[in-house]
RNA sequence: GGGACGGUAGCUCAGCUGGUAGAGCAAGGCCCUUUUAAGGCUUUGGUCCUGGGUUCGAGUCCCAGCCGUCCCA
């Protein structure tokens, strides 16, 4: 992280803009290419020597010079445009002073060229060039040709820099555009309706998380950051708008991890008249749509496992996922909150006075039963004590009509029915007033005019948030959320 | 928040029980008209993350801090 100062690598290079200057304008921008490399390759490919001599085929192209090998009288160099990359071939003898000039050309410049398609001797597909041309000069070396760019906080700092050098990187951003484009597809041809809601909110809600908070100058009054839109999209089902989505950044004042970035982006949706089980369906077509159409498979490795979308989806209950994995909970007593409080001083896990048992639930639940949940689970009937914002079972009014649904032991979305008794949410959201009084710092806060909606009327619906960096992680096999973010949050540097 | 590991040339990395700072690539110079990690000869390049401490002497040992990676909460 020292090169920030000049070093004698740039040194040098800068010298050699200098005498560009003197020369005329050292960052044309009168060449125009009509050519890709990849599209070259792909026509011309697999022509022989004598059809391509005879062809004649000219081309322009025009990328960085990423491989630079002088012999001499005549060189080779690879440029690289966003297709792809091809040989390039310079002669003293047809390029005259450009020739010589090009000799003091480095690895990292913007070139542009123009000339005959041809094969070389180890028959690789080449452009003999005419006329080339310097666009760009680079200033700073790009790192080892070898071995890339290996330092993690490097790759994440200069995305640019592991842009330029590694393939792998552009292929996940490429991969991570292709799915949120079939996400948009996938709920237009539902008929959903894309729709964009505040940012700032006055009152942060529609999820228990921490917000930033910031502070409106005109109107001399807080604003947060939105840790979630659900609050405004149900506001939409109330006017109307019966399919809703959003895709959008979310913001949570919260710890940075390879699981967590302080900015995120969430796909929400929310749909009248259906159920929390309706969303299940949803939610396993669109995995397999997407394992299908980016993989051609639904059998997946996620660093190193192979997770299996191809079968129905499994669906288990908090409960019986907590008795799965703790044979010693006496199922009797799984409501019991001195019972779970016993349960939890054995495991060490911290609770706060007000806790309940639902709460209690999900701390075990959390502890030993997600990370067992690597094939694609919906772990269901969530607590309502932890669901403020979920219908209640009808049969049982201790849980709501919830899932969450995990792969690989993550959470990659979350579904349940909505809430649309507006004297129920009014109750729930003053018993959040009383868990954030007490000192509770994710509680949420008292939304009056969402509960006025509510009071006109919501239709009966359902709604999901799908984490869309999870999911790119999952599709792209990466390991962190840094990889599928392009500039994920870091330490300021300066 | 706790733990493990790391930070040395532009990049990738060596550097042993403390004893003059190293390699490959990149860069400068010379040679080279079919290379593809091109090749040959040669030269340059260092706040060893920062600040203290121990020592005759610290890249190396000790303490504190900064930055990062991973694991745990």
């Amino acid at each position: 992280m020292s090169d920030n100062d000049e070093n004698h690598l740039i040194g040098e290079r800068r010298a050699k803009l200098a005498k560009l200057r003197e020369r005329g304008n050292a960052f044309p921008n009168d060449f125009r290419r009509d050519a890709l490399a990849a599209d070259i390759v792909t026509a011309y490919g697999e022509k022989s020597a004598e059809t391509l001599e005879a062809a004649a085929v000219r081309v322009k192209v025009a990328g960085r010079m990423r491989a630079k090998r002088v012999m001499g009288k005549a060189s080779f160099a690879r440029l690289e445009d966003s297709s792809g990359a091809i040989q390039v071939f310079l002669q003293q003898q047809t390029l005259g002073e450009v020739y010589d000039e090009f000799k003091g050309w480095d690895v990292g410049d913007v070139i542009g060229a123009e000339g005959t398609l041809f094969r070389t001797k180890t028959n690789e597909l080449s452009v003999r060039v005419e006329k080339l041309h310097l666009l760009t000069k680079s200033l700073r070396p790009l790192p080892d040709k070898w071995h890339g760019i290996a330092d993690t906080e490097l790759r994440y700092r200069r995305r640019y820099v592991d842009l330029i050098m590694n393939e792998d990187s552009r292929r996940v951003f490429e991969t991570r555009s292709a799915i949120v484009r079939y996400l948009r597809a996938f709920l237009d041809t539902r008929g959903f309706l894309e729709v964009e809601t505040p940012m700032l909110h006055p009152i942060p809600g529609g999820a228990a998380a921490r917000p930033f908070k910031t502070h409106h100058n005109a109107l001399d009054s807080d604003m947060y950051l939105r840790i979630a839109p659900e609050l405004y999209l149900k506001r939409l089902t109330v006017g109307g708008f019966e399919r809703v989505y959003e895709i959008n950044r979310n913001f949570r004042n919260e710890g940075v991890s390879t699981q967590h970035n302080p900015e995120f982006t969430m796909l929400e949706l929310y749909q009248a008249y259906a159920d929390y089980t309706d969303l299940m369906e949803m939610i396993e077509t669109l995995f397999q749509g997407l394992a299908d159409s980016l993989l051609g498979s639904r059998k997946l490795i996620y660093q190193g496992i192979e997770i299996d979308l191809s079968q129905s989806f499994a669906r288990k209950s908090i409960e019986d996922i907590i008795l799965e994995n703790n044979p010693d909970i006496d199922p009797m007593s799984l409501r019991d909150t001195l019972y779970l409080r016993r349960i939890c001083d054995q495991m060490k896990i911290p609770y706060k006075a007000g806790d309940g048992p639902g709460k209690l639930q999900i701390e075990i639940f959390e502890r030993t039963g997600e990370h067992t949940l690597v094939q694609p689970t919906f772990a269901y009937a969530y607590p309502a004590e932890v669901s403020p914002l979920s219908r209640r079972n009808d049969a049982d009014p201790f849980i709501t009509d919830r899932w969450e649904f995990f792969v690989g032991g993550r959470e990659l979305a979350n579904g349940f029915s909505e809430l649309n008794d507006a004297e129920d949410q009014a109750q729930r959201f003053k018993d959040q007033v009383e868990r954030k009084d007490a000192g509770d710092e994710e509680a949420m806060y008292y939304d009056a005019d969402y509960v006025r909606a509510l009071e006109y009327g919501m239709p009966p619906a359902a709604g999901l948030g799908l984490g869309v960096d999870r999911l790119v992680m999952l599709y792209t096999n990466s390991p962190s959320i840094r990889d599928v973010l392009l500039f994920p949050h870091m330490r300021p540097e300066y």
